[in-house]
RNA sequence: GCACAGGUGGCCGAGCGGUUAAUGGCAGCAGACUGUAAAUCUGCCGCUCCUUGGAGCUACGGAGGUUCGAAUCCUCCCCUGUGCA
């Protein structure tokens, strides 16, 4: 911990295993092994601590045993820095029409071929443990929204049982969690995830009974699946407190520029979102000025950077002009200078708050 | 010159007597995107009016014709492609 806020910032840095990542941090998404349309190298220069990778898509393409025995995900993309790696929980939430959930796991459909698979959070923990990522996630479910309370109390019922087993796994096959790669890994993390719907009791009792079993790290996640921006901020404002001061805490798949920064200064280290690389791919650029779609026919022949304040390396060479051309061509380009800003943008973000965090402790 | 095949809304391309302002796709315009089945999805997309819903006008190469009714059938003309001279 370096610094802390009346309002519960806090500004710190997590050892692990191949990084020491200085927090709050944005985690950019890395699904298939790689942040879409960024080299690994961008993403240094970027100064990405931290990037995602997703059990559920590496399992299915190329495998987890593939990449095994190609030395482990960090030495597959060739990333050095800090790594984690989502569940597989998120899939069962997001690929609905393909599932089926019982006590025991979740048979699921590939949506690459239809096979048919079965996840369990003893495989979940197996295929991270393969792919060897600094922090693994728990095998979790997240609850959709709307969920009444009976349907919220038997999803959370599964998480938390799902909590204790991935634990049990991931600890008693504690020799095979350490990965010595060229990039100096060692020994692997496991975070627990908060659930319990937009129920502030549930949360609570979930917060509590996962610090009981003491993670490395707790997520609060099933935020952000559509319910209103008050309800998410209600369910971190009630989990946070509950969690131990000296370990990490990471909400799950936020948020807009805005969210994140009020999220960190509310005392959340981490967080993760697919939304800078997504919405770059569509044509959606974060700036200090507010949402640019450059798709506009307005931004035609607009000869100033996308964000006028941003020193990128997009911003400080290409104009909306080009940007979008690129768009509108469909060009290869437009992906990669989209994203480039964007993540530059969130990074940026986080840079500014830890400063500010830092300032007024 | 002869023989086939064609000429449809910005482009490509369905339709081949009424349910057709005319299927689709592209392009264009606008919007969405929150632990990535997403370089995806949604809406609008002939013109002019009025309030949703409508009203009117103009449209399927051109000109005639047949028919209650034609982008669709007939005649002539113009143009394009291919083949043969």
């Amino acid at each position: 911990m370096i610094a802390e806020t009346a309002a519960g910032g806090r500004r710190a840095q997590f050892h692990l295993p191949h990084q020491t990542v200085q927090t709050p941090v944005f985690m950019s998404v890395g699904t298939a092994g790689t942040v879409k349309a960024v080299p690994q190298d961008t993403l240094e220069s970027l100064g990405a601590e931290i990037i995602l990778g997703n059990t559920y898509h590496l399992y299915l393409r190329p495998g987890h045993e593939t990449i095994r025995r190609l030395g482990g995900l960090h030495r597959f993309i060739s990333w050095p820095r800090a790594m984690l790696t989502d569940s597989g929980g998120f899939q069962v939430f997001s690929l609905s029409a393909l599932r089926k959930v019982s006590d025991e796991g979740v048979r699921f459909r590939s949506h690459l071929d239809g096979s048919s698979h079965f996840f369990t959070p003893e495989h979940s923990m197996d295929v991270q443990i393969a792919l060897g990522a600094d922090i693994a996630m728990a095998f979790d479910e997240c609850t959709e929204y709307p969920a009444d309370r009976p349907r919220a109390i038997e999803s959370l019922r599964l998480t938390m049982a799902w909590a204790r087993r991935s634990l049990d796994h991931l600890r008693s096959h504690g020799d095979e969690v350490v990965w010595r790669d060229e990039f100096g890994g060692q020994s692997q993390n496991l975070f627990g995830i908060v659930q319990g719907g937009m129920y502030t009791d549930l949360r609570r009792q979930c917060a509590e009974r996962l610090v009981e079993m003491d993670f490395d790290g707790y997520a609060i996640g099933g935020l952000s699946v559509g319910e209103p921006r008050a309800l998410t901020l209600e369910m971190i404002a009630e989990v946070l407190p509950l969690l131990p001061k000296d370990k990490p805490r990471y909400v799950m798949g936020v948020g807009y520029p805005d969210e994140i920064e009020q999220y960190a200064r509310m005392g959340v280290d981490m967080m993760d979102c697919v939304l800078p690389t997504r919405a770059a791919r569509h044509g959606l650029l974060f700036t200090s000025e507010g949402r640019l779609n450059i798709k506009a026919k307005r931004f035609a022949e607009d000869q100033s950077p996308p964000d006028p304040a941003c020193n990128c390396p997009v911003c400080r060479r290409y104009t909306r002009a080009y940007l979008r051309h690129l768009m509108q061509s469909g060009e290869t380009l437009s992906a990669i200078l989209n994203t480039i800003h964007n993540l530059a943008y969130y990074l940026g973000i986080m840079e500014r708050v830890r400063r500010s965090l830092h300032a007024e402790a």
